[in-house]
DNA sequence: TTCGATACGCACCAAAAGGAGAGTGTCGCA
DNA sequence: TGCGACACTCTCCTTTTGGTGCGTATCGAA
């Protein structure tokens, strides 16, 4: 009855036999890239790769389709992550600059080939997808 | 009152404005990546790189801490994008095979990056991390 | 003979993602 | 005098993500 839930519970067991070592690492690392891939923290990585120092709205421009809500959530998390530096002017009306870091860039330059990749083949994406539609309608 | 919501409906005239050609293409782009960038769709990926052929519950397994749920949803929009090719042999007990097609392959090289910085780099997002948090508390 | 494995689909539920709209406080421009 | 820009925050709402548990058909092993 439990047959499922006890086979995906071995897989944590098969998984220590095979790598002995490094298995809090590895957990860093999934739990990091479950961060970093995500869609709008790419898009944000590409505008300010791209254009070096953004105020707010201008990300929002560059990026396309955010909601502030998003913008600010996003912007707090690759803050929090080291990704980029937010710079406050304490004036009225607020101004408030975004860059990236050094650990920005080089997450950045490792997206280019993700990037790359879409250019490249996202007809092809789209012709699998339509074969896909029509042999489940046909 | 509505200087925000304007501010960012203009934006799409802006990147109108700066690049003039391939807007559809873009527009495509951003939608495969999308969801192409999804920790899921990464982990499998990596899953069936590594191992070649796998069945359902042997992905479960090397992927670990997925439910049956959303293996299933992932695994089908990766067939859907034509990433994988599943293979269903038609015995009882059911026997499905998964692989990586050549696109699905290339994707994964694509990401390859993305690891090697995970790799390289989780401590010192966790050390970020911990400088914000004592940041927002001191 | 009964249990476990296989690869799911379905129903129910909680949490997170994400959008829309309003409000804030001051400055500069018309 | 009054509106728009800035960089948000807060609330309300819908959609998506994700988890858990149940059922299924049959075969091989205990």
């Amino acid at each position: 009855m439990h047959a499922i839930r006890e086979a995906m519970a071995t897989m944590h067991k098969r998984s220590e036999a095979i790598p002995p070592v490094s298995k809090a690492v590895e957990s860093l690392v999934r739990q990091v890239i479950a961060q970093v891939a995500d869609k709008w923290t790419m898009l944000v990585l590409e505008a300010l790769e791209e254009h070096g120092t953004l105020r707010f709205t201008e990300v929002g421009r560059t990026v396309g389709g955010i909601s502030q809500k998003m913008l600010t959530k996003t912007l707090r998390e690759m803050e929090r992550d080291g990704l980029v530096i937010r710079t406050v002017h304490p004036v009225i009306p607020p101004h408030v600059d975004y860059t990236l870091t050094e650990l920005g860039r080089e997450l950045s330059a490792a997206f280019c080939g993700v990037w790359t990749w879409a250019e490249t083949y996202h007809a092809e994406v789209s012709a699998a997808r339509r074969a896909f539609r029509e042999r489940e309608e046909g």
